[in-house]
RNA sequence: AGAGGGUUAGUGUAGCGGUAUCACGACGGGUUCUGGUCCCGUUAACAAAGGUUCGAAUCCUUUACCCUCUGCCA
């Protein structure tokens, strides 16, 4: 992990002997949604740093409001950090374990007049608030006897009152220019039945009481969370010292914001509900199990957490350094194969009709130890039907009427026919192949300006490729009131009647290889059967002709 | 003067009083049976103004701009 802040204040707390030298963290997600590449930044963060302190990473569940989280969310979070590849071995918790311990707190809070139960209604205590410049007022049963607030709170507990009846709260300073110190709540009722402890409570901790006391109990050294907790460190540290126990240090950093995306849970649930993705793991989701479907692996992605760093500014991180991240991976891990999206059939008329041959294809150019396979070759081909063009610009190097050009691993094709259909379409093209350049090497030592990709036509596996682009048109969705407005209306292409090299026919779900001179694909883990092949795209290749299209383009 | 944070190339990030780091991107070139990879090069930044100092991105002051906070969410 390269230098930044928080490992700077750790290096300091190690020599000063602040925590003994003990270094715990914890990445304490909310079971209320799926997990997204902002958290796979704290996962890195939190566990990579206790990796490399030699200390520990709890996982603990923040389930203090049941309304909103369920199982399949826990055992969701489960899964994604374990496929990010840390292990949080016999430290995993809830925030409901520590349900018992939390309210002793509370009447302890309460015992040494810290707390007080409020009966105003929710409404009354946010006009009592007071606004950003305005002091908030006191609330009429904020003097109320010791004894008079530990039997309201014990019926609280007890369920004898409707939810909203009351609350319990700190009692600190309504004129606080802090508005998180003027008197925040503690517990409320809540009368809904949690994933964990069912029917067992019907009050329930706020976040701010429940977080800072579970990082205290579980003797946490560095808390780490994001900005917008930095007003709530105050009271974190108020309540720490008014129970008298264990203080962990809190320290926020930036999130992760990341372009052409969204990474809000409420924005990603409202995707999700609203039908605008598939499910969480839709490939064009931002979400860990969506990368996974997509392709991306365990590696590429804590590569980019290192490399966005950790900081304190707030930043919009480019997608194409993500981009980046999977393709170095990919490149040197993925097989090579031979896959056509859009097929242009090819007929080499000088090759025997019913004649076919084995070709040998390097399976991975940066790794020769991943060997070499055979690919059928015949009198019939496919090519993309890019790569073909009749009357070719300046600097296209592909195929064209009279042009030749080499097919990969196999032989120099020329081009001697074109054949369109009534509407003028190019159907197909007719080609010669010099037998002498077998393999791909023309022994007189002529080149050709171009290498393409291909499949036998009887050979071919079927296949559906979906294209994916970005889920959002524009760089900053989440600045937009409306964000959904600004959703990408193309961010996937599917395409129905793809060509692979026949090795693909059992390839397994989740593998992802290169589709040379197009990009990465990976089988597709849901939908994708034996005889019914479905890839995702990943990723495509860097693109040269690509960016030379466009720049003629413009001019 | 409500409080708390922040501001270094297009983007992200390092720097802790002594030549402004690295990565991505963009641009140009070389190698190449992938217009991929790899290699080489170019580009481009300390928010502003004062002060302290032999010397300031770094310390001090002022200003500007950005973010967070008025849930019985987290």
């Amino acid at each position: 992990m390269p230098p930044n802040f928080i490992r700077h204040i750790i290096e300091d707390d190690m020599q000063t002997g602040k925590y003994d030298g003990r270094v715990v963290t914890r990445f304490p997600p909310e079971p209320n949604g799926y997990l997204h590449i902002g958290h796979a930044k704290s996962i890195c963060l939190n566990f990579g740093l206790s990796i490399e302190y030699n200390g520990s990473c709890y996982l603990r569940f923040d389930d203090t409001n049941p309304g909103k989280e369920n199982i399949e969310f826990v055992n969701s979070i489960k899964e994604d950090v374990r496929w990010m590849g840390f292990n949080w071995d016999e430290h995993l918790y809830f925030t409901s374990d520590y349900f018992e311990r939390l309210y002793a707190y509370a009447v302890e809070l309460i015992e040494r007049g810290n707390a007080y139960v409020d009966t105003q209604s929710a409404e009354e205590i946010r006009q009592n608030r007071g606004s950003l410049k305005a002091p908030g007022t006191d609330s009429p049963y904020r003097n109320r006897a010791k004894e008079e607030n530990l039997e309201l709170f014990q019926k609280m507990k007890d369920g004898e009152f409707e939810e909203g009846a009351c609350v319990l709260r700190a009692k600190i300073d309504m004129g606080s220019p802090n508005i998180i110190m003027r008197d925040p709540a503690l517990y409320r009722i809540r009368k809904h039945r949690h994933h964990r402890t069912n029917d067992q409570w019907c009050i329930y901790p706020m976040y701010d009481f429940a977080h800072c006391l579970s990082d205290s109990i579980e003797g946490i050294t560095h808390s780490l969370c994001t900005l917008e907790f930095e007003n709530n460190r105050e009271l974190y540290d108020w309540i720490l010292d008014a129970l008298d126990v264990y203080h962990p240090q809190q320290i926020e950093f930036a999130r992760l914001n990341l372009s052409y995306t969204v990474l809000s849970k409420r924005k990603l649930i409202e995707l999700v509900e609203g039908d605008a993705v598939s499910g969480w793991d839709d490939p064009r989701m931002p979400t860990i199990s969506g990368l996974r479907r997509r392709g991306y692996t365990p590696e590429s992605i804590r590569n980019f957490c290192e490399r966005i760093g950790v900081a304190k500014r707030d930043s919009l991180v480019d997608f194409a350094l993500l981009e980046h991240c999977i393709r170095e991976d990919l490149n040197k891990k993925a097989h090579r194969v031979m896959g056509v999206l859009n097929p242009l059939r090819v007929v080499i008329e000088n090759y025997p009709e019913d004649q076919s041959e084995e070709m040998d294809a390097i399976n991975n150019p940066e790794d020769k130890a991943m060997g070499t396979r055979k690919v059928p070759f015949s009198k019939v081909l496919y090519i993309e039907q890019d790569d073909f063009m009749e009357d070719p610009p300046k600097k296209f190097f592909r195929l064209g009427p009279g042009r030749e050009v080499r097919l990969r691993y196999a032989y120099f094709v020329t081009c001697t026919n074109v054949i369109k259909d009534e509407t003028g379409k190019v159907i197909e093209l007719r080609c010669t192949y010099d037998p002498a350049t077998r393999g791909g090497d023309a022994p007189d030592g002529r080149k050709v300006k171009s290498t393409l990709h291909w499949v036998s036509a009887q050979h071919a596996v079927n296949a559906e490729v979906r294209l994916y682009d970005n889920l959002f048109a524009v760089e900053k969705p989440a600045a937009d009131d409306d964000f959904k407005a600004t959703l990408n209306e193309n961010s996937v292409q599917i395409l129905k009647d793809c060509k692979v090299e026949p090795g693909l026919g059992k390839a397994e779900p989740g593998l992802a290889c290169q589709f040379e001179r197009l990009g990465y694909f990976c089988v597709d883990s849901r939908d994708s059967a034996p005889d019914n092949l479905v890839f995702n795209r990943i990723v495509t290749l860097r693109d040269m002709w690509a960016k030379i299209k466009k720049q003629q383009k413009f001019k």
